[in-house]
DNA sequence: AGTGCCATGTAATTCGTTACATGATTTC
DNA sequence: GAAATCATGTAACGAATTACATGGCACT
């Protein structure tokens, strides 16, 4: 158990996919290479060093399982204190803005691994990040600097026509992620 | 002048930024910062180390410039070989696809450096890549993996979303770029 | 019986970020 | 006159990619 210095997004990411079950290294690259791949892609070498420092760092344990015909495997478990550490990543909002919102897709995506308002929060923060991003574009657009040329212009475009689209998305997921979040307290209660 | 390897995207960025005059490194970097920045955002120690390099591979040349009350600064001029090369890489339209198309994006805002036919290979390339992606969300939507969750629903309807969105945007500005072509084959020609 | 691919990794290299250094210059 | 900022960089570190290694198994 090493110093508590932040982890990076591909740690977090192992974190995330061994919150729903004990995994091989490799078995996780597969799991990646089928579910995060659009968000978050790491290679298989990249998977091998994270996952013990995760376990340098308390976060997972991993046990030798002896297989016949294959070298044998190194599988891995989520600790208590890996659970804690992937739900106070998945309630953060403070993530900087990126293009393509991966890691706000890697949150959401994962949200299951945390109380039902952390999506919800996620969502308000990458709208933030969004309507602020758009004005950026739209300051530019109506203000164009100096040496600009047509395709400058035409890439502000795209800027501008990627960030509506995703805030029309914005508005169009929240009421089901609210309905998601009311039917999950219902079942923590009533259980 | 060194073996000819690919270069980095930062470098590519670079030669892109010098294609329109000579600078220094700190100048660029406020200029990527002006301008890129969306779509790339080395940082300055990026930057200098680069510059050295495409020095080295016959890219660029470099002046030492003195400065009273200032370090002295180091100013670099791309040569006919860094623009051959910037020019190759804004034909090439054999781009991996990524998320958020920030390369597309840099190539298109570099696109003047290159012939006018360029920018619009790279836009039929671009939209290929996001029909592609766009096929493939379809074809996860249609057939739900296993364990999917509502989260994981919800993030697959963001990709669809962009992908949509940016296909609209990928027609509404083709006859833009063809407009432009013209006008600068007509710009060539008259010359 | 050869070719390729599955399943595990390790090693070498390159890329990129963050922190530090330095001295002048403006700002409060 | 202290503090921030400009204008250059360098150094240390960490992350990520690509290439290599190994042995069985599956297919043709």
């Amino acid at each position: 158990m090493e110093t508590p210095r932040r982890l990076t997004t591909t740690e977090y990411a192992m974190l995330g996919l061994l919150a729903s079950g004990e995994s091989s290294g490799y078995d996780l690259a597969r799991a990646a290479d089928r579910s995060i791949r659009y968000m978050w892609a790491p290679s298989r070498s990249q998977i091998y060093k994270a996952l013990p420092r995760l376990v340098a760092l308390g976060l997972a344990t991993s046990r030798e399982v002896e297989q016949r015909g294959r070298p044998d495997k190194a599988v891995y478990r989520i600790t208590r204190a890996g659970r804690a550490t992937l739900r106070a990543w998945l309630e953060d909002d403070t993530e900087a803005s990126q293009a393509g919102g991966t890691v706000f897709l890697l949150k959401l995506f994962l949200a299951g691994a945390a109380p039902p308002e952390a999506a919800l929060r996620q969502l308000e923060a990458y709208r933030s990040r969004l309507e602020h991003r758009l004005d950026a574009f739209e300051g530019m657009e109506r203000e164009p600097s100096d040496g600009q040329t047509v395709y400058d212009r035409i890439a502000l475009a795209h800027g501008i026509a990627q960030a509506r689209a995703t805030l029309g998305w914005v508005e169009s997921v929240r009421p089901q992620l609210e309905r998601e979040a009311r039917r999950r307290r219902r079942s923590a209660t009533r259980g």
